[in-house]
DNA sequence: GATAATTTTTAGATTTGTCTAAAATATTTA
DNA sequence: TAAATATTTTAGACAAATCTAAAAATTATC
């Protein structure tokens, strides 16, 4: 069993694996708001566990070992939060730092029951796929607003930022999980976004447009 | 804010504390499951925050504060427990570690949120009482076997311990909150008690029987 | 009321996770 | 490729919570 720190490690260096390379030790200090030389310590530890594999100077990559353990935190996490907004009616802009905690109780068995109690969901509140007890769950879209030509249509899937500035920001803008919207345009001085909701155009910047997950609507 | 062991420490002080008396440090430490020297290096940590009156070798209480802060503590393990077996069907049995961990979450829109989903239960699944959002609960009956007349009808209405190991040993026996019992005998040469229950006359061992709380059935 | 037994505290060490400052390595730039 | 810059690691310290062993205080016993 990993302690708690480790826990948010190893959850931190899975969002930051992308393809095969290795993550680095600052880019784990920024996600986890501490100090490069804190970083190190850890991951020595980790390698120690067989969690991670880690040299020196070059960065870390999550063993299979570390990687299921990194699953089940999210599992839990997204677990959680499905738990928070549909039986306690949580926003969806509330429920990030909760889960955060609550994803940390150790009981596989709570687990089962919690997916049990919930239907076995598939996504949580904002869009992220739910893995199942072994591990496995749907791809996410990696779809750009850019790779989207004006006048086709889009669904929101879900959304990479669970701030709750940026999804406050999202309630207000009418967009939620499930939105249709038509692209209007890009603009290429800021490649801010327009797009038809409903019977509205709305602008989205750049900022907000790249994390929104899409898919063309079929 | 109390770290998780402070949280832990003022709960045990909490359950130790009958009248008005102080609480010694090795009560504590057997509670606590550790040594008396480190009860002393928390005494001091905790009297320091306020949260209990402490006097060198004398022992500690706990101050309101301090009261305040472990029945926040009961009310959310309580809830828990009623959460895990109501909702995730969990044995009363196999709940108590659970909620011990998931007492220390803590938000208290969280608490008042789930309150609210389980419908402001007053008792958890052992039949100790919840405090509510202030703090307040119904007392605890103290009603003893060696107070009933044999003849005399009783219900079960709580239990004073909750390891695994009671619990089933009384799902064996076919005892459950609410059942009613009658009174056959008290044996003089151990203290154990003969119930009627239903069809069947059951021996209650004097263990068993002092962490049954009863009351007469009006 | 002195001594024995019990309880509690202190002193000093350990573990976990963190930090700062300085040294080492790697990368970029000229 | 050598110097400048950026990144990472080491060394040494600190805070929280714990421990063992020894000392101090309290309580019980004769």
């Amino acid at each position: 069993m990993q302690s708690y720190t480790e826990e948010n490690y190893l959850k931190a260096i899975y969002h930051l694996s992308t393809n095969e390379a290795l993550v680095q030790t600052n880019a784990i200090a920024e996600q986890m708001q501490t100090k490069a030389a804190s970083v190190t310590d850890m991951l020595k530890k980790l390698a120690d566990k067989s969690l991670i594999a880690y040299t020196r100077y070059q960065g870390a990559k999550l063993t299979e070992k570390g990687r299921n353990a990194a699953i089940a935190i999210i599992r839990k996490h997204r677990l959680w939060e499905v738990f928070l907004v549909e039986k306690l009616k949580f926003g969806w802009d509330e429920v990030h730092d909760l889960a955060e905690e609550l994803e940390h109780i150790s009981s596989d068995e709570l687990t089962k029951r919690l997916d049990d109690f919930l239907g076995y969901p598939s996504h949580d509140p904002h869009g992220d796929p739910i893995p199942d007890a072994s591990g496995n769950f749907s791809p996410i879209s990696a779809l750009r607003f850019q790779q989207i030509k004006p006048g086709e249509s889009i669904l929101l899937k879900g959304v990479s930022l669970h701030s709750s500035s940026f999804l406050q920001h999202l309630d207000r803008l009418g967009l939620k999980i499930g939105s249709e919207l038509r692209l209007v345009a890009i603009a290429d001085f800021d490649q801010s976004v327009e797009v038809q909701l409903g019977e509205r155009k709305i602008i989205l910047s750049e900022n907000v447009a790249k994390h929104l997950i899409i898919e063309k609507k079929l």
